[in-house]
DNA sequence: GTGCAAACTTGCACGTAGTGTAAAAAAATG
DNA sequence: CATTTTTTTACACTACGTGCAAGTTTGCAC
């Protein structure tokens, strides 16, 4: 065989093995996806991802432990893409404006249309939920990884409930926004609908940067920021 | 028969087959959690829990529909208390008063013991992980529901990005402050080690309150300083 | 190339989960 | 007691997830 390709542009070399993982990796999920879209959730099985794929079933669960897992996986690269945005960002800006700004990144039709599918497709079935939640707590853990780098933690002191609580709002606002903007827009990937995704995530962090006082949350009919037209929803 | 008792605290009447469904509720859950203790989370079976219940195994099924899920009907009273703690609260309160409120109600060894055994039984076993992140957002969408009653939300209006971010954080600062407890105090349920829970619960709905912005949480009761504006928009 | 070791895939089998169904048992009702 | 309704139970069935022992592919050295 010739030799490695000199013109790597990662520094792992893309051994055989790992471009066949990738591959089947990706054919199964496309596999359940087309399922997914086809049949809807919770109507097929492992083993028909699996044919569909052209793998047996066994090298199915071998990929992954189970048939929400592989649809899951969506929702893994996104946030683990969220994730690195976060980790790009500098040391000393604080953790809001962090994830405020790695989410930006990733307000782009790329990255959110197979996320938007996803959702929209699973949208009232309990069968996703469970992973879903997975999927966001395992972002908490990782955002909480990079804050606690941040705030340089003691170990027996209180930062550790700052840092815990701070992961955790950062991430069901983050949800929060996400899940209105499905709630309103549906899968709709047009720039004024990313572009209002935007501002729900600026406004989510900016809620929870400002301990939700932006607005007095009493029963009091004042109303905030008079929203310029645009009544019809 | 006996005429219905007259002196029911409730208003329903529990006849008899109410009480049957109410105990073999509790004799699974109370089989389960002793199969928890002894064999430890995952090595048993759906079979052996019905067995230990002395009902059949498809019984069991009509009870909960998992192993999990029977385990989880701990989390679940005690965030359905929370709940009705919540509801109990004042309307024109702000929300995040009433929580930190509703809280403090269930910091007493009563509530709390079955859901520390519980935590220190499963704490390093993803099994648990599942049900337990469900039971949780269960509790969040109650508290979703409870905020938007108060905040009298708008139908298109940004009230909705507000009352879900709110009830998301709220969660994710309650269950923070519970994590820090146990990773801290592990089963402990001495006077001391509730009062530092309650501290912690009132700590973080402080952090929530003042945005996260002040690092001194290492005071008590007191009244956090208004939020600046927001970051950079 | 040949040979070998590591990895990956596959088929098989096994225990378990969860559900539909119909019959039996228990409780409410007349 | 006879009934009607609800609950439990036994049975069967599909699907899940995993251990195991093959077979197959890849990497590496010679």
């Amino acid at each position: 065989m010739t030799a490695p390709s000199s013109t790597a542009d990662t520094a792992t070399v893309p051994s055989r093995r790992e471009l066949n993982k990738a591959a089947t990796r990706q054919a199964i999920t496309d596999a359940a996806l087309a399922l997914l879209r086809t049949k809807g959730p919770g109507n097929f099985t492992a083993e028909e991802i699996a044919d569909s794929a052209g793998i047996s079933r066994r090298t199915f669960f071998n990929y992954f432990s189970s048939t929400d897992a592989a649809l899951a996986s969506v929702v893994h690269t996104f946030l683990h893409n969220a994730i690195q945005q976060l980790r790009l960002r500098p040391a000393e800006e604080p953790v809001l404006e962090s994830a405020q700004a790695a989410l930006m990144a990733l307000a782009d039709p790329k990255a959110v249309a197979p996320l938007a599918e996803l959702f929209t497709l699973t949208q009232h079935s309990p069968l996703m939920a469970n992973t879903e939640l997975q999927a966001w707590d395992h972002c908490r853990e990782q955002v909480f990884a990079v804050a606690r780098e941040r705030v340089a933690v003691t170990p027996g002191g209180e930062d550790e409930l700052y840092v815990h609580a701070l992961a955790g709002s950062v991430i069901s606002c983050g949800k929060a926004a996400m899940e209105v903007w499905f709630s309103r827009r549906g899968a709709d990937l047009s720039p004024e609908s990313l572009a209002e995704l935007r501002q729900l995530l600026i406004d989510a962090m900016a809620l929870l940067g400002a301990g939700f006082n932006s607005r007095s949350h009493t029963m009091g009919p004042e109303r905030y920021t008079p929203a310029p037209a645009s009544p019809a929803s």
